[in-house]
RNA sequence: GGGGCCGUAGUAUAGUCUGGUUAGUAUCCGAGGUUUGGGACUUCGUGACCCCGGUUCAAAUCCGGGCGGCCCCA
């Protein structure tokens, strides 16, 4: 080839070298999703990326049922009065919203709002369907597309201006049981996040000048990613007491008198956990996928078309098919088998048979598997056990490789220059802080401007301190994370 | 928030600086033949200058705007 010698096949860039274009080029070679869509921050999801999401979406919303929580759809429009009452959440989201102006060619009485979030759809029903304290608590959720005029540089599946998520909107009779809401959410996020999608994560309490407009306290998980930034992923929020009364939530207690809710809600914004799974178990050949979360689980490749290897293709499908439906048989006879067992690395499926004609008479199957990438040959008939086995190994290996790097990016910095050896080592810096209140936002300001990087935080659990803000000198009254964020 | 780079077939690119031939190459796609155990070979064929405006005898090429993409810094 001319030129720079770059294949449009495989993968060239190198995940740990050069993060960015690693990500660009897996997004487009291995159909993930298809950003020719002429309009900025929006992209078409495509198969191998829904297959993957809607396995996300079930696992969520089960964890989510089970826990109390019941579905509902809400309107994707919000009349512009519903975002006005609320003066933090207005401020917020205003910049962002997308604005419906017009019915066919008249101009609307009212802009109507695509939804950013919908706190405010949702806040105006419950002031008609909470009435007493035997409505409570009351958990629900969503599965919705929102929509965010990002003005920051867009991502794929990253930073979109539609993004796919799930949305928790649940009222509480105090604040006490809003409060263990939050760390119900905790909690399926480590159920899901981590232990299904093996992904770590810390959460972090975000500091008070860096809330979810409208909320009173916001927690955050957030993911590392190989460049050393930290990226956002599922936040939990307390909602602030103005929202109950702007949109009248009341509900008559049991000593009879009326008394405001409080909301919780919890975000888990599936395109962009999706971007976490790909960036964290990718590797240089391309995807990685935990079983659970697999596009598919499995191809069969015969090396040739022969009617007697695809026969036998399909026999092993239909045996396989007791243990999972998902099982595909490559028999696109433009590509050479070689070409075909790269191409299924780089998607990601778990599981490879290579099937030949020595197979076939020795009763012995040829079998790759992703999460290690090795090959090897075990007898026909172990193979339902040899699928059990990968099915439960390669979500853990994937979960101990992540949480290996992750625990050893995190590290203590008593300096500045501590703090930015930490963060140019691509880690997360802990440290003491003055103050995550108003007044040790000065010494936030400094970490952006000098060192280009954000505290992201402190730990619900609050943690020893002694000693001295690293940035002020003061006494820290906090233990604060800090890292380089998107 | 600031800066830089880019837009040519489905994809990746040459050509742009220095305006002028039938816009070249690889891959993909379609048809045929040979192949098939780690990115096969061959013959034939289809397919492109992002949009709007300007400059000019002449624009992929220069200028302005729009739309879209990528990267870096804060």
């Amino acid at each position: 080839m001319v030129g720079d010698e770059r294949d449009n096949k495989g993968i060239v860039a190198r995940k740990n070298e050069n993060f960015s274009e690693w990500f660009t080029e897996v997004v487009q070679k291995a159909e993930l999703a298809d950003i020719r869509y002429n309009l900025k921050g929006f992209l078409v999801f495509r198969p191998w990326s829904v297959y993957s999401m809607e396995k996300m979406y079930s696992f969520f919303e089960k964890s989510l049922q089970k826990k109390g929580h019941e579905p509902h759809f809400f309107p994707t429009l919000i009349p512009e009065e519903n975002f006005e009452k609320e003066a933090g959440h207005v401020k917020g989201f205003t910049p962002e919203v997308f604005w419906v102006t017009h019915g066919g060619d008249k101009k609307l009485p009212e802009k109507l709002a695509l939804r950013p979030t919908s706190e405010t759809a949702f806040y105006q029903m419950f002031s008609l369907w909470l009435r007493s304290y035997k409505d409570l608590p009351f958990k629900s959720y969503q599965r919705a597309q929102v929509f965010r005029y990002d003005t920051k540089a867009t991502r794929p599946f990253l930073r979109s201006r539609e993004f796919h998520w799930i949305e928790t909107h649940c009222a509480f009779a105090n604040e006490e049981d809003a409060l263990n809401q939050v760390k119900e959410d905790m909690k399926t996020s480590e159920e899901v996040l981590h232990g299904i999608f093996c992904l770590p994560f810390m959460m972090f309490e975000r500091p008070s000048w860096d809330k979810f407009p409208g909320a009173s306290r916001t927690f955050a998980a957030d993911v590392l990613n190989p460049d050393g930034k930290v990226i956002q992923q599922p936040s939990t929020h307390m909602i602030s007491p103005d929202f109950s009364k702007a949109f009248d939530v009341k509900f008559k207690d049991k000593d009879e008198k009326e008394k405001y809710a409080f909301m919780t809600c919890y975000g888990p914004a599936i395109s962009r956990i999706f971007a976490s799974v790909v960036i964290v178990h990718g590797d240089d050949k391309g995807l990685r996928f935990p079983w659970e979360i697999a596009p598919k689980h499995i191809v069969i490749v015969p090396i040739s078309n022969d009617s007697e290897l695809v026969k036998k293709a399909e026999e092993l499908k239909k045996k396989i098919s007791v243990f999972t439906d998902e099982v595909v048989i490559d028999l696109d006879d433009r590509k050479s088998p070689g070409e075909k067992f790269n191409y299924w690395e780089m998607k990601g499926i778990p599981v490879r048979i290579d099937l030949g004609k020595k197979e076939v008479k020795d009763k012995k199957l040829s079998v790759f598997r992703r999460d290690l990438n090795k090959k090897e040959v075990i007898l026909e008939k172990d193979l339902m056990n040899y699928l059990r086995k990968v099915s439960v190994e390669s979500g853990e290996n994937l979960k101990r490789e992540a949480d290996k790097l992750f625990k050893g990016r995190i590290r203590d910095a008593d300096t500045i220059a501590k703090v930015k050896w930490v963060l140019s080592e691509g880690g997360i810096a802990r440290c003491g802080f003055c103050s995550v209140d108003g007044d040790g936002e000065k010494c936030a300001v400094k970490v952006e401007k000098e060192i280009g990087a954000e505290v992201r935080g402190t730990l619900l659990e609050k943690e020893n301190v002694s000693g001295k803000c690293v940035f002020c000198g003061k006494n820290a009254k906090e233990v604060v994370y800090i890292a380089k964020a998107y």
